[in-house]
DNA sequence: TGACTTTCATCGGTGCACTGACGATACACG
DNA sequence: CGTGTATCGTCAGTGCACCGATGAAAGTCA
């Protein structure tokens, strides 16, 4: 009988966050248009004619992922993808005028979905739950990339 | 320039979070064994002999879902399936020794990773936090099953 | 008993996410 | 200039997660 409690487990505990951030997505902002898609749509408003691999690093997709996502959306006319005529190794991604459009239309509802997403929440808490959920995600971030040396890092 | 902090959206917030859990895991853990296929094994552990649906529903996997990850166990050899002679409908589903074995094994590393997981956190931090996603995850999950019945609630 | 409904598992399809390998391009150094 | 290294994108493979449809088994009720 060593079983343990999975509510006491911060991983299982992410992975059931997302899937109920996803059921929400699903039913109160889109059928189509995915989160990670949003937010590829979204840095390309932030920063148009941004290349493929930086777009990823953004909103957090490794290589292989921001290749299937963009051209998801490449397939439904949201962006266009071009090849860096001063590196020929970049894809430089540009939002179509559809692509604007779905951004703008979305944004209303993702705000309505995130207000019923932390509903459970005090005012207060909800700012901290948005703290404490960002610096344990920037700290394993940071793992990945082991020690960029900074300057005397090394 | 509607663009958008990604920052202050708990879903992206979310799925942030579980990308790093999952890199932790893998470096920390196990490559052979993922985070939810061990939730299946201490589910099992918990109650031995449970049914395939319960399972899933133990550890927030849908039907299809659970089926693939049992389909997986069991080609491993950590667990059996045998259909319920009561009700043929249903798939029964009990560790092997191995089963248990990799349960056991596991549970050090897991203990280990939670650590680093949460070291950006104080400890009262690290409460606060599990609670917080308890508490958002629960909620949603609650608007899957729209308002069971219980007695009059109709 | 026979028809209706519910429940469980499976299957097909889509999408995110990672790894490792590969080819093409660019860069750095000798 | 040419060779070696680093970077970018793609591809193949694996795994989680959802939906909808299907078929088998069980339960309900006239």
């Amino acid at each position: 009988m060593a079983a343990v409690d999975l509510a006491t487990h911060p991983g299982h505990l992410a992975r059931r966050l997302q899937q109920a951030h996803y059921l929400l997505w699903n039913t109160m902002v889109s059928e189509e248009t995915t989160s990670p898609q949003y937010a590829v749509l979204n840095a390309l408003v932030a920063e148009p004619g941004l290349d493929q691999r930086t777009v990823g690093e953004r909103v957090g997709l490794d290589r292989s992922t921001i290749a299937e996502v963009v051209s998801r959306l490449g397939r439904r006319g949201l962006l266009d993808k071009v090849r860096d005529p001063q590196d020929g190794r970049r894809s430089l991604l540009r939002l179509t005028d559809e692509g604007l459009r779905v951004h703008r239309r979305l944004g209303v509802r993702i705000a309505r979905m995130n207000q019923v997403f932390l509903a459970p929440l005090a005012a207060d808490e909800q700012a901290v739950f948005i703290d404490l959920i960002r610096r344990v995600a920037d700290a394993a971030e940071g793992l990945r990339n082991p020690a960029e040396p900074t300057a005397a890092a090394g």
